[in-house]
DNA sequence: TGTACATCAGTGAACGCGCGTTCACTGATGTAC
DNA sequence: TGTACATCAGTGAACGCGCGTTCACTGATGTAC
């Protein structure tokens, strides 16, 4: 029914190939970075025959490509719907930490994959996470935009505010992750609950210091 | 005369062959991250033989290490002097912003290889940089603590705030960085002082919420 | 429904190549007397 | 100052290994009639 999905059983097949090349691929960047996996590593993950992987894509650079798209598209998502909310200053902090703290939970290989790769060493990966990373900022700053206490605001100014908290949730999202990782601490521990605290606080002093810019700059 | 100085022929001969090595590796890195970079490739661009690297480094993850020590010294030091300045809050933004201009400019590959080590795929140097940041953030700490604004600020929401420092310097070095390698753009160009208004304008809007802190969460 | 042909996802052998590491070595520098 | 020995930074050959990519292939699925 829907466009996307395969239309025969021969693509189902390519599909399932495809995914598994992927999720393989997320797996094995848990320990190193995607310029130094290796693609018979990949295929060998998955049981394919190395020559199997040419059908889905050229390199690894293309590979990771559709790995950013993948681990983006869900937080994207939630993101957006925080950011709908009618809600005061301090609980969208609430469930938008929370919404970052559920992410991290839920695809801690995609969060590592994205943090890692940001600034990694292929270039088409650096991009393609550039452009995702802006686009979230775009929307972020319509939304900031349509509210009252950015009345008065410069749309340079939106979109810089936009961009302080874009950069933090990154930040926010790689320090649950390296908790998670460190000393085998658990996702509940005192650390854990150390980290959402911190990054509360940050908003909110960001929210602060946006509720008051007006009579700053003024 | 210093103790760190070579005390003779063979051991000033030894330092000069470990920082080619250092040299010749942060070279390489511009373009691909250490978990990539071969051995053989570093003591190629040296020009000596790969058994050489032995002497002077266990692998490269030891490398790495010297590399971050390298990589922070100088950005540290400097820093220090602006956070000990007695000045109004928007001349020590912009000195701030300053000063990491003049880093980007003048030191770009260790600029690069921090940000992509950060989260990048070997544990003993993102470690290391997890340390050096760490203890980055620990004096930042103590410079803002010793500001009169901070009075009746617990020592928790200090540090929660000198990692708001530090994380945005680090981001906007990379913001730097990202513009001098795009489009082959000059460091003049319009967009690196669009960069620089704009993480003036975010460091100013977390000064005006640490202001206003103490009113907000009495 | 059955038949004949086309498509194409996955195979497996083969290739040349650069890698990290080992080892015994060389010869200039350092040291003891 | 000169001599005899110790140190040790850098050498170069050799090793086994896994890599990315090529190629002609197979056989199940898809399509036309």
């Amino acid at each position: 029914m829907s466009h996307s999905e395969p239309v025969g059983v021969r693509q189902a097949q390519k599909q399932r190939t495809r995914q598994a090349l992927l999720d393989a691929a997320l797996g094995l960047l848990e320990e190193q970075s995607l310029s130094s996996m290796g693609l018979r590593e990949v295929t060998r993950a998955v049981g394919v025959a190395p020559t199997a992987f040419y059908r889905h894509f050229r390199d690894l650079g293309e590979l990771g490509v559709a790995l950013v798209q993948e681990s983006l598209a869900s937080l994207h998502a939630t993101v957006r719907a925080v950011l709908a909310e009618q809600a005061g200053a301090e609980e969208r902090i609430d469930h938008t930490v929370a919404v970052v703290e559920r992410y991290v939970r839920e695809h801690p290989a995609h969060v590592r994959f994205i943090a890692r790769e940001r600034h990694g060493g292929v270039r088409a990966v650096r991009q393609a996470i550039a452009g995702e990373l802006d686009r979230f900022a775009t929307e972020v700053a319509a939304a900031l935009k349509s509210q009252p206490v950015s009345q008065g605001w410069s749309d340079e100014d939106v979109r810089m505010l936009a961009e302080l908290y874009v950069d933090r949730l990154v930040m926010t999202a790689s320090a649950f992750l390296d908790v998670s990782d460190g000393e085998g601490e658990g996702v509940d521990s005192e650390r854990w609950r150390a980290v959402a605290r911190t990054a509360r606080r940050q908003l909110h002093l960001i929210s602060v210091g946006r509720q008051h810019w007006h009579d700053a700059v003024s």
